[in-house]
DNA sequence: AATTCATAAATTGTTAACAATTCTGATTGA
DNA sequence: TCAATCAGAATTGTTAACAATTTATGAATT
């Protein structure tokens, strides 16, 4: 119908696929901490004017990834303490493990070739050592079990992940991200929850 | 109904302080869920145009307590589920008790002050029985030692606690809330680690 | 050389106008 | 009666211009 002709011929460009895009820099480390993000230039490299723009800037520094200073703008924010990461990563491990249990729970086949695309490009990305697609594509694996079990905790789950990669992308090894995300799909596709859940601690660190 | 003019007292009118009296609005119950937000009447509401309206209610929207729809503008989310709400609630304690432990670490003589204060206040909105008040006092006490220990977390801290007050200040019981904060601050003040935290534990649910 | 100060440039903040979309309610026709 | 349709009203989305603020520049002064 005319939606797909529409995304073919001319993807309309919002303030959420701007933020999408910009967060995708920011977890694969293309921009420095404490960088000041412009504004008009942003606006000149999506085609659009700067509302938009400041619209996708005020939502992520609402999800933690951008800090906000008034009439200043905003630039990237600095990275979590070990001691802050450590608070991080817990919440962010309880909620996963709660929506993976839900997601497991009433899985569809549709989701097996889902959970099985996703983990093949992040195993690609990984053996191309390419640390954006890494990052972003361990996210979105991730992110596909929230999203399915609750809408409501996508968002802050988003927040959580975002921080945390944001400074874990800097120092990853990547045979060890496919194996890990390798060992909780199995176990995922087996529906032994036990397994998944136990494979899935040892990743969220 | 009697909203505050920010324009008498305090001359500019920021994205900031709109957000503000928006939230208090949400956690207080003064909204309906699923109630639509009209940006125009906002705008009129205080005093500006739909700019700074646009960005206050995007960032709510951040902190889930809206929900917005491409071209239908935002609404006031609906409640999370009980299971969800366990999951945050277990989020917001753990991430707290980190906070309070910190905060607990090196406090001042202000930090005193300011915490019999902001308890003073919270009881007094108890006994008059006042729920719009009742709800933010609560939040702007825990909130206090969260910020102390870290702006980065005061930011995911308010999300999680947002949720999660729009919901119970609907059922809320005066008397416990009072007591129960009254034993949390003392603790605080005892510098009572342990008995501190036991009572954090008790609260948060 | 260092400091101060005024000015200009760059950047963010706000606004109003306009475009695009959705909602509403009456009309039409079967 | 009911569904489809269509204009208009209401609302959101986008833009460019302008205002306010911060930052950079450089001359003047000590």
């Amino acid at each position: 119908m005319c939606f797909i002709r529409f995304q073919i011929h001319s993807p309309k460009v919002t303030r959420n696929s701007i933020c999408e895009a910009l967060r995708s820099d920011l977890i694969s480390g293309k921009l420095d901490f404490d960088q000041p993000i412009r504004e008009q230039r942003l606006a000149e490299r999506f085609g659009t004017s700067r509302g938009p723009v400041r619209d996708a800037l005020l939502r992520l520094t609402q999800e933690g990834a951008l800090v906000y200073e008034p009439n200043k703008g905003v630039r990237v924010t600095s990275p979590l303490s070990d001691e802050e990461r450590n608070v991080v990563a817990s919440m962010r491990l309880s909620l996963e493990k709660h929506c993976l249990s839900k997601f497991m729970k009433n899985m569809s086949e549709n989701d097996h070739r889902e959970l099985s695309l996703l983990l093949e490009r992040l195993i690609s990305a990984c053996n191309r050592a390419s640390l954006p697609e890494v990052a972003e594509r361990d996210l979105a694996l991730h992110r596909y079990w929230v999203a399915q079990a609750s809408s409501h905790l996508e968002t802050m789950w988003l927040g959580l992940s975002v921080r945390m990669i944001m400074k874990y992308s800097r120092l990853a090894k990547y045979e060890d991200i496919a194996s890990e995300h390798k060992r909780i799909v199995e176990a995922i596709l087996d529906k032994d929850l036990d397994k998944a859940l136990y494979f899935l601690g040892e990743n969220v660190i």
